[in-house]
DNA sequence: CGGGTTGTTGAGCATCCTCAACGCGGGTGG
DNA sequence: CCACCCGCGTTGAGGATGCTCAACAACCCG
């Protein structure tokens, strides 16, 4: 919640040019002026270490982030207490778009490792159509828009999935395609998140999460560990999953 | 699917400055040469109705649209044959973002009472910001996206609770508050889906639903009927869904 | 009026949640 | 360097919730 705020250190030093994730981010396809507009636009944070926040929710902001680096953990409170994790985010993905609505974010963001991510001011328009250049920005974030709400579909059917194994299949796949964009090996999936936050994310509880992925492994499927899981038989768990096209 | 191809019957006859949603849509706000821009930009659909398809899954689609009045379902169709309820859609709400990322839809839109949508062109943002007063239009479909993202967020948190009882006072609960914001008395939720779809989208039986209504009903908190619901205690159902800020 | 679709009710069973104990690993302090 | 502690994850037993299957009732439509 501070980190925005500091006197960017290096504010144009790592620019979306040169950006190891710009094939899959706002800069995906954009060139020459566009570009510029973008790297004008976008502000990179330092980097948030493992437990600390991006934003919390509550807060007012005129802006949204792309994920840049790492990993994120989005959460909302629930009025009674409890609280939900809604999401994870890898590079390349926009959080925060609830403040787009009502000027304040809705969910906490987290970092899970050390992991950056760019601001994007996206409350005065004008400002950044006004800059040459500007539009291509804008429908690259549409782009990213329309990529966070596939991830919501899949979510939700995923979701509303009744059988524990289906779910984390679901879950699983879901992710290893993701991570597939990314060009990284998808049959090593990092999960830098407690078990705790996967059993909160995927609606059921810890013991009941941590049964299935022991049943997994048992038969062959998965390879559990501490801080990761391997894919051993992906296909099986597509059908496991019985999802969509993902 | 064919009704966008049509020739616009009157195109403009129902201009959104005359339009009754208008201050919960994309013209909130907007004067002048924006909404002129709006205007120009944004084409009402045919009026199509119960069952009708508004666009389909797998559709080459440059645009996204935004309901204009009645009630939209969204279904995605799963691999193994299943089809899932992703959502239900009110005036002034954005529904086909899915397709700004990979220029098809991802679900299906169907109307389930005579309704009519907006027809939004995003592909091309360059004609769109070319437009004088085009940036207010943009900023417009932004918080139509961030309202659709706090959507999204409350109704993964509201899936992700495990008891029946506790999904549907937050469905509930849920719809009631959007219905207030419409301007519209939020004691009486019609639902002009069926109990089918109902029941799917939130991730139970047919019979389960059936039976929490039924118990609902006859502890005096709902009157449940076949085109709708009326919420008799309000609070004891929040407090049921023990929901986050609704 | 009759057939078909849609919604309600009932009984039995699988799955998941609750509660609780135990094992493991990393961090801290002696 | 080791012992200890605490957070985190795993395993187990019992009970509640929701799913499956099936019959029945209500409604819409032709």
């Amino acid at each position: 919640m501070i980190v925005q705020t500091s006197k960017a250190p290096a504010r144009r030093a790592p620019s979306c040019g040169h950006c190891p994730t710009r094939r899959h981010c706002l800069g995906a396809g954009l060139e020459g002026e566009c570009l510029r507009a973008l790297e004008d636009t976008v502000e990179p944070s330092a980097p948030l270490r493992r437990g600390e926040t991006l934003y919390q929710a509550g807060e007012a902001a005129d802006c949204c982030f792309v994920v840049r680096s790492g990993v994120f953990k989005t959460c909302v409170q629930s009025r009674d207490g409890q609280h939900h994790v809604s999401g994870f985010h890898y590079p390349g993905e926009v959080i925060g778009l609830s403040a787009c609505a009502s000027g304040r974010f809705l969910e906490s963001a987290v970092a899970l490792e050390t992991s950056t991510a760019c601001r994007l001011p996206v409350a005065d328009t004008s400002r950044l159509l006004a800059l040459p250049g500007g539009g291509g920005v804008v429908s690259s974030l549409l782009r990213l828009v329309g990529r966070a709400e596939r991830q919501h579909l899949d979510e939700h059917t995923n979701l509303s999935r009744n059988r524990a194994d289906q779910r984390i299949a679901g879950f699983l796949v879901n992710l290893a395609g993701r991570l597939n964009v990314l060009g990284r090996d998808s049959r090593w999936l990092p999960l830098p998140m407690s078990r705790t936050d996967l059993a909160n994310h995927l609606g059921m509880t810890l013991e009941c999460l941590s049964r299935v992925l022991g049943r997994l492994h048992r038969c062959g499927t998965i390879r559990a560990e501490r801080d990761g899981i391997a894919l051993l038989d992906p296909e099986r768990l597509r059908s496991l999953a019985g999802h969509l096209e993902s």
